[in-house]
DNA sequence: GCCAACGTTGGC
DNA sequence: GCCAACGTTGGC
């Protein structure tokens, strides 16, 4: 079972917006990058995703969520009229992937970036490394250290 | 709103 | 295959 971090913007959808959704969860559609893409398909149902607010006030980890279906080929890249759409994707060889996310819990308090930085501890994570990655890996010392973060 | 980081595109 | 031009992300 692995642990993810997916970076959401809260104006367009937030961590209450996942939580309105409940058991139904939403797809984590619009990932429009190979590698943030290939973490999705390295996916399973069960594997927890750190959710993270960014472009806002605060960016922060806020809650988490857990991963509720297979990976399958984002229908959003199929459709002209999607925001999404890629015209060099199509059904026989579809670029893109998508999977449903299901929220599990806010955490007590978020883990601002700020926090995060200054942690050494989470120096490696990849969040830090690749500022511009959407989806990426937690480990396990990783997610620890900031459910420690969030209770302080 | 600025701009650094960095991914993508396309000419050559 | 290189690399300049360009577009996007996201912190600040």
């Amino acid at each position: 079972m692995a642990n993810w971090l997916a970076k959401t913007e809260p104006d367009e959808f937030s961590l209450d917006d996942l939580e309105a959704r409940g058991k139904a969860g939403e797809p984590w559609n619009g990932i429009r990058n190979y590698q943030a893409r290939n973490h999705l398909r390295a996916m399973v149902p069960g594997d927890r995703v750190l959710i993270y607010h960014s472009a806002c006030a605060e960016p922060a980890v806020v809650g988490e969520a857990e991963v509720i279906s297979e990976p399958r080929p984002d229908p959003d890249a199929l459709d002209p009229a999607s925001r999404y759409y890629d015209p060099k994707s199509s059904a026989d060889n579809p670029r893109w992937t998508v999977i449903t996310v299901a929220f599990r819990q806010r955490w007590p308090k978020p883990v601002p970036l700020k926090l995060i930085k200054q942690t050494p501890e989470l120096a490696e994570m990849a969040l830090l490394r690749q500022s511009r990655l959407s989806v990426s890996p937690v480990t396990d010392e990783q997610w620890l250290v900031l459910e420690q973060l969030s209770v302080q």
